[in-house]
DNA sequence: GATTAAAGGATAAAGATTATATTTTAAGTT
DNA sequence: AACTTAAAATATAATCTTTATCCTTTAATC
């Protein structure tokens, strides 16, 4: 069961029908853009303001109730947040999925030796996926 | 000696002064996003115009002459294209700074069981600069 | 030095994001 | 269950940001 309205809650967002949408949106399409997004609302709200998608976008971002995702050469996505992973993004369809990578294995080397507190690591692999080779 | 001219012209770019400008400023301070390169170039050519930034970053990008970085919840900014390197983004100063990471290691091994054919990988570590704490 | 395709400059156009004002509503309280 | 209120939604304007257009200038070649 995907209880979207308690999950909100949990980040001090109203759950309204809008959070709503975009939470199952997110959550069936993994990764979204803006402006996909404001056309997927578009089905189930023919009246959405833009400007309530990206009030929303913002104000979960500030609740870490979603991650940006960008992209190399491409749009930003968005995901709602999970645990730590790293994307893989095709290059020919845009498709971008989460790949499991230890990369605190990686960025804990460097912080013996550093002076830089690090707070997280983001690691976008670009290439070809296997439905476009 | 930094021949940005010869530099320029092996990536098939012309040797303009305002290529020339961006160059160096792109050398001198490591990283550097549109409208802070702008405000640098106006002190060398105070009738220069944004559009011919815009021009010239996307002919460079093409070109492989120069790479684009995208910082987390801040601006994308451009380097100089040099051997594969990662960043340290500073959340605090905003500062970028390279870093070597052997992230090919990592990614190989994936590489193993998978059939996403790799191309990069963009590492982009944040966190809080020696600086700033 | 002459030629020409490419680049620069000025500005308009298009796209993306944020701000403002008003109406509506989620969530707590009575 | 209706009442209250701060927050959210909507509509739209305003503000960036980026790209396109048109005309002038110039780097590179001969």
């Amino acid at each position: 069961m995907n209880n979207f309205t308690d999950e909100l809650r949990r980040h001090n967002l109203k759950a309204t029908p809008q959070r709503l949408a975009i939470s199952s949106a997110l959550h069936n399409y993994g990764h979204v853009s803006i402006d996909t997004l404001y056309e997927m609302m578009l089905g189930e709200f023919a009246s959405i303001s833009l400007a309530t998608i990206y009030k929303n976008i913002n104000i979960m971002l500030e609740n870490s109730y979603i991650q940006e995702v960008k992209i190399p050469q491409n749009k930003t996505v968005y995901e709602l947040t999970k645990s730590s992973h790293s994307h893989l993004v095709c290059v020919d369809c845009k498709s971008v999925e989460d790949v499991s990578v230890d990369v605190d294995e990686i960025v804990n080397k460097l912080n013996l030796d550093d002076t830089f507190l690090i707070s997280k690591a983001d690691l976008v692999i670009s290439g070809v996926c296997k439905n476009c080779n």
